[in-house]
RNA sequence: GGGAGCAUAGCUCAGCUGGGAGAGCACCUGCCUUACAAGCAGGGGGUCACAGGUUCGAGCCCUGUUGUUCCCACCA
């Protein structure tokens, strides 16, 4: 039965055996109970060419935490997890190991690429899910789901034909984002832009008529091959007369207009502005007002196109200099200037964007935004912590078309079928035969969609739509996201439009956020650093409970953290104290048959506990309910540590050594304490709280669907708590005195207590023998001690006879400087309480608390004047 | 240019709706007190960034300042 338990908790021999017994038992899944309350998280899905980093570890911990908290509360609990295909990552990744066979995508095609894509999947897409169980992640396996699966390609069809159909898709031709490494599109919150050292290149564009020349400025000359105009402001003075005049575009030596529009800022530069509609999204729309010609002076990889053979064939910064040199040897560069801007660079591989005129998909945002705005206003979605409202609503409401096609293979295809003969488009579910219009022959978009327009389907797609599932009817909308703020942008802000415009209901209704984990200086954790801290190696070292007991304890919403091998030491050594707290329980039980319940009798320290305790039931749950992890967690520290064990257990050890009923007692109390304080802990520490719960009597087949406590005021006692404070105190300022007198532990004096609450102290003498040194204990009204250390709390005058220890002087001293300090207090009570407006405007609970504090003070004073006075 | 966060003990951070400042780590002292030295007991250490204001009362609310981090934005 009882068997030898090791002095300190080994997590490498328990945390695999217990996920495995938890899977054998089917505790992850949901189970689709009509008329039970659900709750419900979808997890927010991994990349699969991802490994598991602090980010993860710290998303899926808070996942995990609310989910197994639920679960215990009784609630038909869903956690469902899945992966995302990650198009532009994914086939990245697939294109560099072929490269390294010295094929590309273009040498097997389409179709032999996508193989080899499916085949990566298989192999290293699981590689995640088996991290995370490593957390502990308590998802329903069973419901496993992958952004490119035949459920979410399902789902994604639908909502592309919908939106087309009412005219929220449509395919254009304009400006986008073009990354030159990646070779597609991008969307603008694909862009990260970047502070750049560069240059202004101030340059003179010459009239035709022979006039003089128009001064300008620009950052990037390259792009001069493709100016079409030159503007300026209409109301600028100074260039009033040349609207309408032709300028000769140097090296190009290409004729044109100088046109007038709103967007040149008269007070930024000379006031003129060089135009190129191909490569400038402000260009572009000043060249749509003016109906400039738009010329693509670069190739798919950012080199100058056949269209400049003095370029030709050039990289774009290469150009840049070669120009610059030609704009010198015609006399056009004024003069060189150092200049640093806001540089567009690819979020995935950080190449410097290219704006680009390309024919591309978007969705048109503000129909659908509206909806999701008003989800919020209205509070059927609610941001954790409310200030990032202001974020997504300061996005929503600016927001501009979404481009959602990509020039990549590894995603879902677009549905849209080309006819050949009459250029008629088709968007359909499935590929038509033929051309509905002609009869001609067909062929598909060779685009796929950006990859978040699938994750913006996952609170849906994931739970069987469009089709009408039990899943969907009983889990949807679903309860909380937990996220970072980092991808507020990207992802729930598009999950919410998304879900109102398809589903008509907010796809959650709390979006919980947290920060990003940085490492211990404070950097953000990177590879390019190489500072990345691998949770997977803190579980090897440290076990997973204490990595989720550092993420928990570190969270406050939506702030960012530190983390540090030494705060995983401290969680690793709370794990370890719990440990010890259960074998100390289990040696004393034994082979006893425990009950569950709590005895009849309970003695003073057993009310104590348990009223604390009921307390903290309480406060954890409200904790939990506002997303206040972190200080639930605390909190729970905080009880285990100093209250059960510092405190409650060795105070029990008394009544255990005593043996009989009493010793029953104790062990009923503290198995009912031990168990039921695990069941608080288990959401944190899932691993651990499962083992001990095991080995303590219990009833059920795992903590982790054990029922979470609750609040029950039967086991409410303030009258005890206080009692047990007074004694506290009382032992606390006697050890304190030892220790400032330097007096072992080993050296045992008699303790005699002169008090007016009698009652009280006489309870607890033994306490006094066993946390205070005290050889023998006496309790009375006063006493008269020779040579006795005196010690005053605002309860009580002990007197500890130490003998030739006790430097008469010495004491006084000390005596009279405490006599001070309580004086000071008092003297501060009092000015408060003789304040008319404090009495008469505080409420009264502040202003009787104040009383009281005044008249424990008092007493104080009047004890320590006593002992002063007897010190002659 | 707009917006947000942060500033509290040597370090990392808590501090809920305003009622005399807390934890962990580090440090100092004493203890192997048979659950735990990954521990026990005790201790030192803070004009809560600065300046105003509201209030009987401000770490907390308001205004401004400084420092710092981040997000957004088309000034070529």
């Amino acid at each position: 039965m009882a068997k030898e338990l090791a002095k300190q908790y080994d997590p490498k021999n328990v945390e695999d055996c217990i996920y495995d017994f938890w899977l054998k038992g089917k505790y992850f899944h949901a189970k689709v109970e009509e008329g039970k309350p659900t709750y419900t998280i979808v997890i927010p899905p991994p990349n699969i060419t991802g490994q598991l980093h602090m980010g993860h570890a710290l998303d899926n911990t808070l996942q995990d935490i609310l989910i197994r908290w639920r679960r215990m509360q009784g609630y038909d609990t869903l956690w469902l997890p899945g992966t995302d295909h990650a198009s532009i990552a994914t086939e990245a990744k697939i294109v560099e190991a072929m490269k390294a066979e010295g094929i590309t995508k273009e040498d097997i095609g389409r179709e032999a690429f996508l193989e080899r894509a499916w085949k990566w999947k298989e192999q290293y897409g699981g590689r995640i899910i088996q991290q995370l169980k490593k957390m502990g992640s308590s998802c329903d396996w069973d419901r496993e789901r992958f952004t490119l699966d035949e459920g979410c390609n399902k789902a994604v069809l639908e909502v592309f034909c919908r939106l087309y159909e009412k005219g929220l898709i449509y395919r254009g031709e304009r400006i986008i984002n073009w990354c030159p490494h990646c070779l597609t599109s991008i969307s603008d919150a694909e862009v990260e832009y970047e502070d750049q050292a560069g240059h202004f290149w101030h340059l003179r564009y010459p009239f035709k008529d022979g006039s003089g020349y128009l001064e300008l400025a620009t950052t990037r000359p390259e792009t001069l091959l493709g100016d079409t105009a030159v503007a300026v402001n209409p109301n600028d003075e100074r260039y009033k007369d040349v609207i309408g005049k032709t300028v000769i575009l140097p090296i190009v030596h290409r004729e044109i207009p100088v046109v007038a529009d709103d967007y040149v800022e008269m007070d930024f530069g000379t006031g003129v502005v060089k135009i190129t509609p191909a490569h400038d999204p402000n260009d572009f729309e000043v060249g749509i007002r003016h109906n400039l010609p738009v010329i693509n002076v670069m190739t798919d990889d950012a080199k100058i196109t056949e269209d400049y053979p003095a370029y030709a064939g050039m990289d774009r910064f290469e150009a840049r200099k070669a120009i610059v040199r030609d704009l010198e040897a015609e006399g056009a560069l004024v003069r060189i200037e150092d200049y640093s801007h806001n540089v567009g660079t690819c979020y995935r591989c950080h190449t410097t964007v290219e704006p680009r005129v390309s024919k591309q998909w978007f969705v048109k945002m503000e129909p659908l935004a509206k909806p999701a705005i008003e989800c919020v206003k209205s509070g059927k979605t609610r941001f954790v912590p409310d200030r990032f409202e202001k974020t997504y609503f300061h996005w929503m409401e600016n927001i501009k078309d979404w481009c959602i096609s990509r020039q990549l293979w590894w995603g879902h295809r677009i549905p849209a079928y080309y006819c050949d003969d009459c250029g008629e488009i088709t968007v359909a579910k499935s590929a038509p035969d033929c051309c509905p219009k002609c009869g001609g022959k067909v062929r598909q978009d060779p685009d796929t969609l950006d990859t978040w327009f699938s994750s913006a389907l996952w609170p849906f797609s994931t739970l069987g739509w469009p089709d009408d599932t039990p899943e969907l009817r009983h889990y949807f909308p679903t309860n909380t996201l937990v996220t970072g703020y980092d991808i507020i942008f990207f992802w729930v802000a598009r999950m919410i439009f998304s879900s109102c415009e398809q589903m008509g209901s907010q796809p959650f209704s709390t979006v919980f956020i947290h920060g990003i984990v940085r490492d211990a200086l404070g950097r953000k954790m990177s590879k390019s650093l190489g500072n990345g801290i691998d949770p997977l190696e803190i579980i090897d070292k440290y076990g997973a409970d204490a990595l989720r007991f550092t993420l928990a304890t570190g969270n406050s919403p939506g702030n960012d953290m530190r983390f540090s091998d030494e705060k995983v030491g401290s969680s690793r050594n709370f794990a370890n104290k719990l440990w010890n707290a259960s074998r100390f329980i289990l040696m004393n039980i034994g082979d006893d048959d425990i009950p569950l319940t709590l005895p009849e009798t309970l003695a003073l320290e057993d009310k104590w506990v348990l009223s604390i305790y009921n307390d903290l039931v309480k406060e954890v749950t409200e904790n939990l309910e506002k997303f206040e992890l972190g200080i639930a967690v605390q909190k729970l520290y905080d009880f285990i540590w100093d209250i059960f064990c510092d405190w409650y257990i060795e105070i029990a050890k008394i009544r255990l050594q005593n043996g009989g009923e009493e010793a029953m007692n104790a062990k009923r109390v503290l198995v009912y304490v031990m168990s039921n304080t695990l069941k608080l802990l288990h959401p944190f520490m899932p691993f651990i709280t499962e083992e001990i719960w095991q080995t303590l009597p219990h009833e059920g087949e795992s903590i982790m669907i054990s029922a979470w406590p609750v609040y029950d005021s039967a086991l409410s006692f303030p009258e005890e708590e206080a009692e047990m404070e007074r004694i506290m105190t009382a032992i606390r300022a006697i050890r304190n005195r030892r220790a400032e007198m330097n007096v072992a532990p080993s050296k045992k004096a008699k303790v005699y207590i002169a008090t007016s609450y009698a009652d009280t102290f006489g309870k607890a003498g033994i306490f006094m023998q066993r946390l205070a040194s005290a050889s023998d204990f006496e309790v009375g009204e006063a006493f008269d001690i020779e040579g006795s250390v005196s010690i005053v709390t605002s309860d009580a005058k002990i007197y500890i006879p130490m003998g030739d220890l006790v430097d008469f002087e010495a004491e006084k001293a000390r005596l009279n400087k405490e006599l001070e300090a309580v004086q000071k207090d008092l003297d501060f009570v009092n000015n408060k309480l003789s304040n008319e407006n404090f009495v008469s405007k505080a409420p009264e609970a502040v202003v009787n608390a104040q009383r009281e504090a005044a008249a424990k003070y008092a007493e104080k004073i009047a004890l320590l004047k006593d002992s002063i006075a007897k010190l002659g």
